[in-house]
DNA sequence: TATAGTTACTTACTTTATGTAAGTAATTAT
DNA sequence: ATAATTACTTACATAAAGTAAGTAACTATA
């Protein structure tokens, strides 16, 4: 049929933003910086798949991780501007669930 | 730490839009009513998860199936109100991906 | 009449992703 | 010497997704 041919750019936005856990580890950085094992608590994510998506997102530039050497040392992740650029998108998803989902 | 706890229609939302395809059979859906083999073949995913998406999403009440029986049966796939209102979210993506993403 | 074509699926099987639980390294406190 | 803490990794089990073939219902063609 004719339907326009998806955007390679859109695309990859919704590969990043449609993997499981992604979404959520973003949302809860908007809270601001802050360390593996909270972001684990907060979220119920195990610490295994949460290890895999910190990286995902630092190599697409989306979160930044700094390493603080006190004792024990402190790791601390954050958004970048790109990471931040996705609030109003979250703005939308909190919208939308407030609008059509139930309780 | 102290974060705040999270919204249970926000992660309900998270979760139907962070499963895999289903934010592209929104998005292919927003050019409006179409039929099953077009949405597989707009967005390149398998008929079997297509299938299953489907299903997820109309038990979510997000888009409606009617059936038209003619010859061969026609049988189209579109938006509710429910999944017409993603569009802003749909919106945000776009604008995030121009933004941010390189070809 | 037999064969092929069409759409919308389903089924069986393989591969990939995720969950669970235990383990590791580096350091300090007891 | 043992325990505690953080940020992981590893090994293994289960769940989700991809691939390809099959099915049902009907029509068109040879």
């Amino acid at each position: 049929m004719d339907t326009p041919q998806l955007c390679p750019r859109f695309e990859k936005a919704m590969s990043i933003m449609s993997q499981r856990w992604t979404g959520l580890v973003i949302y809860q950085l908007l809270n601001g910086p802050q360390r593996f094992c909270n972001i684990e608590s907060a979220i119920g994510i195990s610490g295994r798949v949460l290890s895999d998506r910190l990286k995902d997102l630092e190599t697409e530039g989306i979160i930044k991780r700094d390493v603080f050497p006190e004792t024990p040392v402190r790791i601390e992740y954050s958004l970048t501007d790109k990471g931040l650029a996705l609030q109003p998108l979250m703005k939308e998803i909190e919208k939308w669930s407030q609008d059509w989902l139930q309780i």
